[in-house]
DNA sequence: GTAATCCATGAACATCTATTCAGGTGATAG
DNA sequence: CTATCACCTGAATAGATGTTCATGGATTAC
């Protein structure tokens, strides 16, 4: 039953409201709530960070090396994945300075930056135990 | 310590071995690492987790959130984008129980499940300030 | 009743991500 | 010296992700 005239959106309030134009907001919330908001860019930075985490295979990557130090052949023997694959992602890692390597020989033996990832993604785990 | 002696690759390797036919690794080492490693679905739970916090924008809704409870008009506002968004982004929040909601006529007002997820982002501040 | 508002949902689209493949570097063995 | 090994890197592929658009339901205002 409903003949509702199917209108297409027209330009008519689009005078100089270039975002806010919006209808029935409650000012006071929205204000309070901007003042507490995270910046654009700490947002990004750690959206970053979260995004290295966000992976099943970097986790069980650092789930490995927080028990030991492992260079990337036994890394990559342990999660059962290709060699290239477990670099690519150990590359990912360095850069945002979780985990450290060194070179001994033809080996690079990878580690753990520090234990501060450890305690993180163990809050998470008790977290998803409810 | 290191018992690395690099034996000798006899045939008994590849009796048991069906895809890790791989050549120097350190048996005991991929050994221990495998018996602390996560588990292949614990990983792919956690990395969901860690996903739902690895964008900006709901990072921002999150933050905005652990002020105060707001609806959906409002947190679009707040963050200067589409309704339509932010409510994809709650949906995505709500099936990990980040946040919940109310509805009182025709708002819906969203606020955090537990003040966890806020801890867990402020240790990742902290973090990233090094 | 009709019209407008708030929100949810599905599709389409552009963008980002992870693995594989191929080639390349440096160290070691013969 | 050449050959092999451990690892890195870049390109290319398939897959996942986030926003916009269009639509529909539910509630409120007129």
């Amino acid at each position: 039953m409903s003949d509702r005239s199917t209108q297409a959106p027209s330009q008519k309030a689009a005078l100089e409201a270039p975002l806010c134009e919006v209808s029935h907001i409650h000012p006071d919330s929205v204000k309070k709530a901007q003042a507490h908001l995270l910046s654009t860019s700490q947002a990004q930075q750690m959206a970053e960070f979260f995004s290295l985490l966000a992976d099943p295979n970097r986790l069980r990557l650092l789930s490995a090396l927080a028990i030991q130090e492992l260079c990337v052949c036994d890394l990559a023997a342990t999660l059962e994945m290709g060699e290239s694959a477990v670099s690519h992602q150990l590359r990912l890692l360095r850069s945002m300075r979780i985990v450290k390597y060194r070179k001994v020989g033809r080996n690079a033996y990878y580690s753990l930056m520090d234990q501060h990832v450890v305690s993180l993604y163990q809050e998470v785990a008790e977290h998803l135990k409810e």
